[in-house]
DNA sequence: TCGTTATTTCGCCAACAAGCGAAGTATCGG
DNA sequence: CCGATACTTCGCTTGTTGGCGAAATAACGA
């Protein structure tokens, strides 16, 4: 029962749901989680580790930044159906909300100064217009 | 998000999702539960208050006796895919099934000295049969 | 009514979790 | 190499949680 354990433990603090429910539709490296969470990095980092040894998030490194994404559909079962119940239950919740409304925001901004000097414009395009949905 | 946080914090710790588990297939008195824990009845008693506050289970009282039940088709839908989610990962694990089994031999034992005086022999029967599926 | 039994509430302690900042690791740009 | 940038790990503090036993509440049985 250990693997329920660690996701439901994962699931249980608020600002790792919102880190989250921020990877459900593109991935994000950690500097922009932590502006969104507005946390200290050391803290936002922790919470990723939680969420990641919960098998409900994996990384991958590019050069200096890590991106996290969700492990969706390649998630075992038991996660996979976990990862349904948090995204079905949270799509109207009001603090999520405004977080897909930050994220626009940051898409929009953090690129020209920080984590994706090496995305192009058509694909910044793309992720602000997934963020939109 | 508080009733996803309240919902996996309450399954966030074994105890409480052995006790959970227990009620899967029929509901049963606090003193059966803490003999299956073999936890003190005020440590159970807070577990089941955190299962009932989450909208996992809920309690009927019946004379001297609390009776739990897993709220099951009756929850709102949020908590039941969590309830599908925690009842299909453990479905397996060696844990719950030795308390399954553990639970056939409560049900055999308690009714004559203690929890349901109030229960006929042939309910009594299809209990013990219930927890052996 | 009084004692007994079932359960909850209260008060406490030890273990854990979330937060931070400082120091450490790794990668890029010069 | 050296400084800067992106994280992570470490050490610490503070709040929360899980456990217990003792006392309180509730209901039954004599």
């Amino acid at each position: 029962m250990n693997e329920l354990l660690r996701v439901a433990r994962a699931l249980g603090d608020p600002n790792r749901v919102r880190a989250f429910l921020a990877l459900e539709k593109r991935e994000l490296c950690a500097c922009q989680l932590i502006e969104l969470l507005g946390l200290a990095p050391s803290t936002v980092s922790k919470h990723m580790a939680v969420l990641k040894h919960a098998g409900l998030v994996d990384s991958r490194k590019s050069g200096r930044w890590v991106h996290y994404r969700c492990t969706g559909k390649r998630a075992v079962p038991a996660v996979r159906e976990a990862i349904a119940w948090a995204h079905r239950s949270l799509r109207h919740d009001p603090q999520i909300t405004r977080d897909r409304r930050r994220l626009v925001a940051i898409l929009l901004r953090t690129p020209a100064e920080a984590c994706d000097t090496d995305r192009s414009p058509v694909t910044r395009r793309s992720a602000v217009a997934a963020a939109r949905r």
